[in-house]
DNA sequence: ATTAAAATACGATTATTTTCGTATGTAGCT
DNA sequence: AGCTACATACGAAAATAATCGTATTTTAAT
């Protein structure tokens, strides 16, 4: 059996991720609150799912209160890396730039973000002229 | 029952549609060829992934001829549009430029790319300032 | 006409992911 | 102590996705 470098997150397992990298390490309780808001979910939904993340250490448990504390293993900006190469492969054919452009296109960025893109590319730029 | 606007593509199904995107209405055995590329995987599964996406309506077969010709009927860019939506809310809490950031940091775009890019940042911003 | 090759049809199995019911444990009231 | 509220543990069902074996049909070559 090969080794597994880090399990790609179900749709499911990156809500609650999401909701732990925003909010930092929280009960079961919270985190099913806040999934709450968006969708329709049981409990023990919840907290079973956190449990099987917990197996494949995507999470660790602070289990010295009766309410256990959950943080992530997994660290936001990897798993979005990896998340991102996988997204363009399979929906861009590996197309950063078509990508990048329909992002774009869609997005309602601030002036201030558009201008930290520019930075980017200048320095992108750089190296290239 | 509601409508289903466009069912999202598995990613099954999203292999599928790239490879009639790329080359143009196929048979299942030219298909099958071009995943086999990268996969391993059976013809009948092939097929009959294709056979369900025709149901899904997400494809439409020529049956003239003996061997069916299929193409698609979702827009490549359409598709990606939607499912690049999906994947910055799940992803990056719907911060197209933390994914923007990203792309281009982890890309090997081109310098044509790159200025492709920065005019649709100046298009953007133009109505900013 | 027979046969071999190649295609589709279709049912059913397997794998994966999501969901939740029920059992059980524990802490704090009254 | 007994009751209630809330927590975790766990098994198993339900939903979704992927896989493939086998039967049948079709075509064309012999």
């Amino acid at each position: 059996m090969a080794l597994e470098s880090t399990p790609k997150p179900t749709e499911s397992e990156l809500e609650i991720l999401q909701v732990l990298w925003q909010h930092g390490p929280s009960t079961v309780r919270h985190v099913h609150e806040q999934l709450s808001k968006t969708k329709e979910v049981g409990y023990t939904t919840t907290l079973k799912l956190m449990q099987i993340m917990v197996e494949k250490a995507m999470l660790e448990a602070d289990k010295t209160s009766r309410s256990h504390i959950f943080r992530p293993l997994l660290e936001e900006e990897h798993t979005q890396r990896q998340l991102l190469g996988r997204f363009l492969d399979a929906t861009f054919r590996g197309s950063a730039s078509k990508l990048v452009m329909q992002a774009l296109g869609n997005s309602t960025a601030s002036k201030a973000e558009l201008d930290e893109i520019r930075n980017l590319l200048d320095k992108l730029e750089g190296g290239k002229l």
